[in-house]
DNA sequence: AAAGAGTTTGACCAAGTGGTCAAAGTCACG
DNA sequence: CGTGACTTTGACCACTTGGTCAAACTCTTT
C-alpha cells in the first residue's frame, strides 16, 4: 500500500486508470453486478495489483461517487440569483442536458445507486444535496414572489429538470429503441427548452 | 417439475408467492444483485423448492418482466384518439403518476433493467413498446395538426411523461431526502398537471 | 551500483452462489 | 386405504468472487 507521501507518477496513472475503468463497469452493471476482475481488466491491471491501490471493491466505488458528486452538482450551483430568472433556469436545463449527452456513465452510476435505495450515498443526499436544493429553491421562490416566474413548486421544478434531462442518459437504450434511427439529442434540446419556457413564463 | 396439466392449487399459490417475492428483491437489488436464496426466503420456501417451480433465476426474472410489461403499458394503451386531446393526455399523466405511487417496485424493476442496458428486455422495447409509442405519437401528431394541442415532438412528449412520473418511484429516496418531511405525492399531482397543461394548451 | 521504497504477480483461500439429486414426505382420487 | 402424482428438503457440487500473501521485480535516489 502506498505511504502517506506525495503520490508517485505511477500511482497517479494507475489510480486514474482504475477510476475510469470502475466508472465504465459500475455504471453499466451496478455495484453488485460488477466484479473486481472486470474492473482490473478494463484498467489493464491484475486483480491483486488493483487491490494494491484500492483495498476493497467498496473503496473504489465510494471514491468514485465522492469524486463525481461535486462535479455532478456544479450545474445547479451555477444558478445565479442575480441573473434573469427564466434564462438562468433554461441555462441550467441546457447544462444538465449537455451533461447527459457528454457524461452518460456518470448519470447512470448515480441512477443505479439511487434506484437501489442509495445505500452508500444516502447521507450526501439528505446533507449536501438537500442543502443545495433548499438554497436554490429559495432563490426560485423569491423570483416567483417577484412575479418574474410563473408560480410552481420549486423543489418539484428541480426534480422535473433532473428527471427530464437525465432520462436521456439513464434510459438511453429505451429512448433509442423507441426513436429508431432518429438521434435523441436532435429533438431533446428544443423540446425541453419549449417545455420549461411554457411552464415558467409568467 | 410440474407436468403440462392444469396447475394445482399449490402450484398457483407458490408461483404467485415466488413472483411477489422476486418483485420485491429484484426491484431493490437488480438481477445480478439478487440471490435465489433471498427470493426463496422472502417467498417462504427453501431454495431447491423454489427451483422446482422456476428452474433458473433467469426464468423467474423473465417471467416477472413479461407478466408486468403488459400492465405497465396499459395506461398508454388507454389514450383514446377520439377523446379531448388535452384531457386525454392529462388523464394519462395522472394514471402514470398513480402507478408510481401504488406500484413503485414495478417501476424500479424496469428502471434497473433499462439503466443497465435492458439486456433481457431489449426486444420488447424495439418491438411492442416502439409499435405502441409510434401509434400513439401519430394520434398526438394529428391532434397537433388539427390545432387542438400546442406543437411538440410527440415521442419526446411521451418520454417527458415517463420520466416525470416514474422519477417519483425510481428516485424515491432522493426525492424524499430533498423534501424532508413533505410527502412527494402532496405536491406532485398539481405540479405535473400544471406543467403539461401549460406545455400543451394551444 | 546498491539500497530501499514502491510495484506487480501467481498461487491461494474462504465465503457465497446457482443449480442438482435422490430420498422422504404429502396430497388427490379411485 | 392405497397408489401414483406432486411437493419438499438436506446434502452436495462446481464455479465465481472478494481478498490475502510472500516472493519477485522495478524504479528512484544517493
Amino acid at each position: 500500500m502506498p505511504q502517506d507521501r506525495a503520490p508517485t507518477r505511477i500511482q497517479v496513472k494507475n489510480r486514474a486508470a482504475i477510476l475510469e475503468a470502475a466508472l465504465e463497469i459500475f455504471s453499466t452493471h451496478g455495484f453488485r453486478g460488477s466484479t473486481v476482475d472486470q474492473i482490473a481488466q478494463a484498467a489493464g491491471l491484475s486483480k491483486p495489483n488493483l487491490l494494491y491501490y484500492f483495498s476493497t471493491k467498496e473503496a473504489i466505488y465510494t471514491a468514485l461517487l465522492e469524486q463525481l458528486l461535486d462535479t455532478w452538482l456544479d450545474p445547479l450551483r451555477a444558478l445565479a440569483p442575480d441573473g434573469d430568472p427564466l434564462e438562468e433556469i433554461l441555462a441550467y436545463v441546457r447544462r444538465k442536458l449537455q451533461m447527459s449527452r457528454d457524461y452518460p456513465r456518470e448519470s447512470r452510476l448515480f441512477a443505479n445507486e439511487i434506484v437501489q435505495g442509495a445505500p452508500r450515498i444516502h447521507d450526501a443526499l439528505s446533507g449536501e444535496l438537500k442543502t443545495l436544493v433548499d438554497a436554490k429553491s429559495n432563490v426560485i421562490s423569491s423570483w416567483i414572489d417577484d412575479g418574474r416566474l410563473a408560480p410552481v413548486h420549486p423543489q418539484h421544478l428541480i426534480f422535473s429538470i433532473w428527471s427530464l434531462t437525465q432520462h436521456y442518459a439513464d434510459f438511453d437504450v429505451q429512448v433509442r429503441a423507441v426513436l429508431g434511427d432518429e438521434d435523441p439529442f436532435d429533438g431533446a434540446p428544443e423540446f425541453v427548452e419549449t417545455l420549461f419556457r411554457r411552464l415558467l413564463t409568467p
